[in-house]
RNA sequence: GGCCCCGUCGUCUAGUCAGGUCUAGGACACAGGCCUUUCAAGCCUGCAGCACGGGUUCAAAUCCCGUCGGGGUCACCA
């Protein structure tokens, strides 16, 4: 059976690094028939895990990465929180400690840390002495009578070569003399992350370790480890990293600042931010960050299109195939077509891809994910709800592939939802389209009596209109048209003009009109302005 | 610094294992143009890469050696 799993440490986020590990496992799984699991690496974790844990839970399932054993759900080889699996660690030293293949070792950090520069100094790589290696209870006894206490540490060979045979990366070769006597259990019995780990895996049955590349060094270690107590050993799959967009360096949440300093990036955060601010979210760093998973859910990502990106960053098909359903992926997915050097991760991409995904969803589904933005901005409560299901489809339809992301709504339609004698004025759209041209004032006016006239007021008869005004006035259609937008949807940019005035209504059309005309003329630019 | 990994357009990548069909293909980005009532979208064109140096070979992105560059790891963190 393959078995595959997923390893956070209740972090309170969800890395776009480590959920491409994630994604990768769970893909492996399912291509393979196997099952995908996910367990808490919360050993040494004094935090609240409870509450660190669920953003990290949710923004898996949010991505659709379900885990057929793990938290909340169970499973036959639980617990899968190593929090709660302490004795099975402890038993598995003790068996090492038997076999002699690790040891007590009642040495000082200060003692270990001279050593350590001793053979600094004389340009060496440290390896303990073994000094204070105690292997008989005579020994233990001794120490003990100086008042030092024990950690148990691995008794690693110190000659020969061991060769994993990695999954993406094929055969890596290391000395285990370069390895050191690594301490696996503390003096207070609590047990360290390898050997909770590699004790782990084995009890959870996990045929294939697939995680990320900064765990290739630790590999001897754990196969050590594994090796001394008779486990049968997973195979290994080590990924490149994702890395920094612009550099090689691994993607990390805490430097945002520096990432600022792309512009795509900073683009990325930016609009955002903008959807944020509409909808009244908090824009910490700490939550709202591309780094972090719930950023794309907190805008309205569609998580098809994040699977798809994270999917390509670092595996292909093909020469072109680019678009994936998630259903494609799993079919597809295999773990030589894994890259091995790092890729960055670059804002760019992913927004083409959720762009190439958003083509795809029909209206229906739109209105439900737009609707819980419209929501939050305040927008819903000025609207009819009887006719509130029409409008949406309709202003969907014009606005057309302009929402990228369902926070766009906010960005492109607010106009539709907001009163007539509330609509917000751009203020240099205002200046420039309405104030300064002096035509536009008198051309407004005349025009609004025409629409004041006009029957029916659909999209093609508007237009019929309008360009019947440019010739009768003998002006260019730029020269109202403009004027008109700003007057009527407040913005320099949005659907095509007919069709708003058609979803809006003559009614509205006609206030705005009137109140554009008003500002302008008498009290300026003070009121009603953005 | 030791050890390990990696190096194809700015970015993601195909091609490398099984050398020729690769004067290196696709995508994103970027630049210019077309379309156009705005913003998008779309269409067209363009820019741009085998890290470097040797070697093997009729033939090297591909095999070998070296150099350089980048990254990871060397915890009583995970």
């Amino acid at each position: 059976m393959l078995r595959t799993r997923f390893a956070p440490s209740p972090t309170g986020y969800l890395h776009i690094g480590g959920v491409r590990t994630a994604l990768f496992c769970w893909l492996f799984a399912k291509a393979g028939g196997g099952k995908f699991i996910l367990r808490i690496d919360d050993t040494d974790w004094r935090r609240n895990v409870d509450e660190a844990l669920h953003p990290i839970l949710d923004g898996l399932r949010w991505l659709g990465i379900d885990w057929d054993e793990g938290p909340e759900v169970g499973g036959p080889l639980g617990p899968y929180f190593q929090s709660q699996r302490a004795e099975k660690y402890k038993a598995a030293a003790e068996k090492l400690l038997q076999a002699g293949l690790a040891y007590r070792d009642y040495a000082t950090a200060e003692e270990l840390q001279a050593e350590r520069k001793a053979a600094e100094a004389e340009k060496r790589s440290f390896v303990y002495s073994r000094k204070w290696m105690a292997e008989t209870p005579k020994d233990q006894a001794r120490f003990e009578a100086e008042g030092r206490s024990a950690v148990v540490r691995l008794k690693m060979p110190r000659e020969g070569k061991l060769v994993i045979d990695d999954l993406v990366r094929g055969p890596v070769e290391f000395d285990w003399a370069q390895e050191q006597d690594h301490v696996i259990q503390r003096a207070d019995g609590s047990c360290l992350y390898h050997l909770a780990s590699v004790v782990d895996d084995h009890d959870m049955q996990i045929s294939h370790v697939i995680r990320a590349e900064e765990h290739l060094s630790n590999t001897p270690r754990q196969v050590f480890i594994g090796q001394s107590l008779g486990y049968e050993l997973p195979k290994y799959a080590h990924l490149p990293f994702v890395a920094e967009p612009g550099s090689r360096n691994k993607l990390s949440k805490r430097k945002l600042a520096k990432y600022l300093g792309n512009r795509d990036f900073a683009q990325l955060l930016d609009h955002g931010r903008q959807i944020a601010q509409r909808i009244g979210l908090d824009a910490d760093p700490e939550t709202f960050n591309p780094v972090v998973v719930d950023f794309y859910r907190q805008v309205g990502y569609l998580p098809e299109a994040i699977v798809n990106y994270l999917a390509l960053l670092g595996w292909s098909w093909d020469d072109k195939t680019e678009h994936f359903t998630r259903r494609e992926l799993v079919e597809r997915f295999s773990l030589d077509r894994i890259n091995k050097a790092p890729g960055s991760f670059d804002p760019k991409k992913l927004q083409a891809f959720q762009e190439r995904h958003m083509l795809e969803v029909p209206i229906e589904q739109k209105m439900k994910m737009v609707l819980p933005f419209l929501e939050k901005a305040g927008l819903l409560d000025a609207v009819d709800h009887d006719r509130l299901e029409s409008m949406l489809s309709q202003i969907l339809e014009i606005c057309g592939d302009r929402i990228k992301l369902s926070g766009d709504i906010l960005l492109y339609a607010d106009f539709f939802f907001v009163a007539d004698d509330a609509l917000a004025y751009d203020e240099k759209a205002f200046e420039k389209r309405l104030r300064k041209p002096a035509e536009a004032a008198g051309l407004l006016t005349k025009l609004k009596d025409r629409l004041a006239a006009a029957e029916p007021f659909d999209a093609p008869s508007l237009e019929r209109l309008l360009h019947e005004f440019t010739e009768i006035e003998g002006i260019k259609i730029g020269q109202i048209i403009h004027a008109l937008r700003v007057a009527v949807t407040g913005k320099a940019f949005g659907p095509g003009m007919f069709d708003c005035l058609a979803v809006l209504g003559k009614e509205s059309c006609l206030k705005r009109i009137d109140r554009a005309l008003f500002i302008n003329r008498d009290t300026g630019l003070a009121e009603g302005i953005m």
